[in-house]
DNA sequence: TTTGGATAATATGACCGACATAAAATGTGC
DNA sequence: GCACATTTTATGTCGGTCATATTATCCAAA
């Protein structure tokens, strides 16, 4: 049940907090929502601002809306999960074992094509671009923080490489697990530097323009940070991360 | 600029003659859109519709707005190609030979790993609801519509039985590819009918399970499905879809 | 009792007008 | 020419009204 606390904040607030009650389960699958008129009570935002925040909800496939029959949770089949937004939403609330794992497992599998695919096809000014990236990495040091964030830039030049629009838009996908990796390195510090040289492998393959082998490297790395999560969420066993972000979430 | 017709209609088709805009580059990247208020007069709605249509478009990454200074287009990069409609707005939009091959290529490094992953681990369950979606298509004899509808349920369901949220997500895709190629088959009926064996053979290794085996067979329908759209797309050079589309728009 | 059709109830869909807010544009004093 | 105050303006939010579709109800005829 939603805690009517102030939402004196913007219909993409209220928009997270619907969609975290879906995610969560506290709104299950098939069931309606409580009426919008209700919605906008509950939420201390009127009526059109509930509105606005159900239809991206619609927009991202989590919910669906028929006049007099309701509003309800369509199900997880139609959830956009490759969606920017709802990954982070979903690992925000749920940091998971289970979506850890699916993430991993589906960055291995497009990764390391996009990976050949650039080596062969991609600009000498986009793998400049990706150099670049390496560089800041490199000089970013033990911060984990300032480290992430060229790391984030250097898949997604990979992708971007490619020159296929729907491999950049998996961009979002490895961003929510870049995201998860930089959440759970405060239980492994210093971890992620040590993926340093199996970037400078990748690089080195795309450089030499061969594909088997860029795929082999990034194929590497998926195995490292396959490692990496894993030896992480079994250290703590994912229930600390949850209560983390409760108390990350309380104080907003 | 959008012709003032009578749009009397839900908020959903004023969302996609404005995506239709900006995917077609009439609005192209970075540039500011109208006010909502000329929006409104302009799409016959109210400013409240043009705000539900705009947030759906956010939703899916296409625009971004800030008090005052207006809404403009976001870069490509942030678009959600993934995304059902965005999928759909696109391809009937401009059926490009580009939309075709990159959409091709990313189901080339995606549905083969599923498959692999499908005769691993899917259930029982599942590959039966495979096998009946493929008895399906068999009786679909030479109608490719109700062909069409059995052969999503059969790619629908590998990725289902994967147990992985993102590769269910990834459905979505598949499902804009086969509406391509339905498109497509008006060029060459009975093309379609040709893949049957394809996916029996994918279904006897799922069913053996022997994911290389399986992994090599929807590698085999991958080759096959490029075939016939690279070859129905040489036939007419692209622009009589263009212009198919362009009239089967106009009755609406 | 059952069934079929008219009727009422109701939740979403669309519209309007007004005000709030933030940021760009402008003006003012130095 | 520059820093700061003021105005302007486009999005953000609000409350209310009416439209529309569909469920639910009720009544009458078979």
């Amino acid at each position: 049940m939603p805690r009517d606390v102030e939402f004196r904040q913007s219909n993409t607030h209220v928009a997270r907090e619907i969609a975290k009650l879906i995610v969560s389960g506290t709104w299950q699958e098939g069931s309606t929502l409580p009426r919008e008129i209700e919605l906008a009570s509950q939420f201390c935002v009127s009526r059109t601002s509930i509105r606005e925040s159900l239809s991206i909800l619609k927009a991202k496939g989590l919910i669906a809306a028929r006049q007099k029959a309701g509003t309800h949770v369509r199900e997880r089949m139609n959830w956009n999960m490759l969606d920017a937004e709802l990954l982070e939403w979903t690992w925000a609330l749920r940091p998971t074992e289970e979506f850890a794992r699916q993430l991993t497992q589906v960055r291995r599998i497009v990764e390391p094509e996009a990976c050949a695919i650039c080596a062969e096809r991609g600009s000498d000014a986009d793998l400049a671009r990706i150099e670049r990236a390496y560089r800041e990495m490199d000089a970013a040091g033990m911060d984990s923080r300032a480290y992430s964030e060229p790391d984030l830039r250097f898949h997604r030049g990979i992708l971007t490489a490619t020159g296929n629009d729907f491999l950049v838009a998996f961009g979002a996908t490895v961003e929510a697990a870049l995201r998860m990796s930089f959440d759970l390195s405060t239980l492994n510090p210093g971890a992620p530097r040590k993926s340093l040289p199996y970037h400078r492998a990748i690089l080195d393959e795309i450089w030499a323009r061969n594909p088997d082998g860029a795929r082999r490297a990034m194929h590497r790395l998926m195995d490292l940070t396959e490692r990496n999560i894993t030896s992480a969420l079994s250290r703590r066993h994912g229930e600390a991360l949850a209560t983390a972000d409760a108390s990350r979430e309380h104080d907003a």
